[in-house]
DNA sequence: TGTACATCAGTGAACGCGCGTTCACTGATGTAC
DNA sequence: TGTACATCAGTGAACGCGCGTTCACTGATGTAC
């Protein structure tokens, strides 16, 4: 464990993670390669490949770690979200992390993972199932599941219009703003 | 213009787009490259540098057309939606077109394209104004601008969230049955 | 406590690949006279 | 109508690149006796 040790490392596998991540939050629009991981990481192209059998394993520990983050900002933001402007509050948590962090926010959102891994399903469970205890704290409905997917839906869309340059996404404090307003905004309307 | 005249070839930007859009719909996870598209177009990796300076180019025009069809999609389905069953049906439209057609969609929305094309730029304020109107003439609110984006929103978070498997996407209809339901549940809630 | 040895976690060189792009070229087309 | 020539739209070979992955290897570690 000595710091001299370079060969057996301590950690590869949290230092890989936590490199990637790092190398995601630099610069948002880089195409992740393990040989870069690797390469940040200080050990060679092959020796990734001790504790993950491909690249896409790498990435799912990186998004993994990404649910974890996501929910604690969000977790931190309002535990139990009360009121509608909780609610906004949550979105605009949830659309800052996108836009803050885009790089992760894709990995752990876009294509090429397998939607089999344990890790994964319960990440997603558990975004699912908070934002469905909000709503039932919070509205009246009687699909409350429907509701929590429909918010859920909400301030994703909203993440990646902004993120993909679809709604106009600067400066930061003015996509907050839009991002409240719309969001108080659908919660007030009515069916005619 | 005959069929012999292989050298001048017609209408080569037409057909390289034609081309990629093809082998979007035929394989949903492909990461388009020149050559391929050259090389499916029957034409040499070099030619389509006659008429696309390079490959985002190439893409944005295909994302151009997307945009068209997509927006012929939801057109079709109701030029004037006066319901919340109609709105309802034009996110299943939506949804739809996404979950078909993932790799077109994929182009449409995801990064690499130059924001300041007219023809995104146009496309994008097309969606939206379609929403707005329909948002206007269904729902009551003081904010029918922020409800058009909450609703574009709602219905683009479905459909990603489909697309990349955070939600069940099988099959077809019942994820049809899944969207409707959200939608109607979204407009049918109150703020406690 | 010391030694032999199995195992673990790295190295670094190499593989084959497909990519975007450039370049000098040539065949086809259309226009001026 | 026929010819010379400029221009246009292709070709195909080559460039350099970074990638994922494999392989035979070796240095470090820990355990059995």
């Amino acid at each position: 464990m000595s710091a001299t040790s370079s060969y057996h490392h301590g950690d590869l596998p949290a230092t890989l993670v936590r490199s990637a991540i790092e190398m995601l939050d630099e610069d948002g629009d880089v195409e992740l390669s393990l040989r870069g991981v690797a390469r940040r990481a200080g050990v060679s192209s092959a020796a990734p490949y001790r504790h993950f059998p491909d690249r896409t394993a790498l990435l799912s520990a990186v998004a993994a770690v990404g649910y974890q983050q996501l929910m604690i900002s969000l977790a931190t933001e309002h535990p139990e979200p009360s009121s509608a402007d909780d609610l906004a509050d949550l979105a605009v948590a949830y659309v800052d992390f996108a836009l803050t962090r885009p790089g992760l926010f894709r990995v752990m959102f876009t294509e090429g993972c397998d939607r089999t891994i344990p890790d994964r399903v319960a990440a997603v469970e558990a975004i699912h199932a908070y934002l469905g205890a909000a709503v039932t704290r919070l509205m009246k409905t009687d699909a409350p599941e429907a509701v929590a997917t429909a918010m859920w839906s909400l301030v994703h869309g909203l993440a990646f219009l902004h993120l993909d340059g679809k709604l106009d996404a600067s400066p930061r404090e003015a996509v907050a703003a839009r991002v409240r307003e719309t969001v108080l905004a659908m919660l007030a309307a009515r069916v005619r």
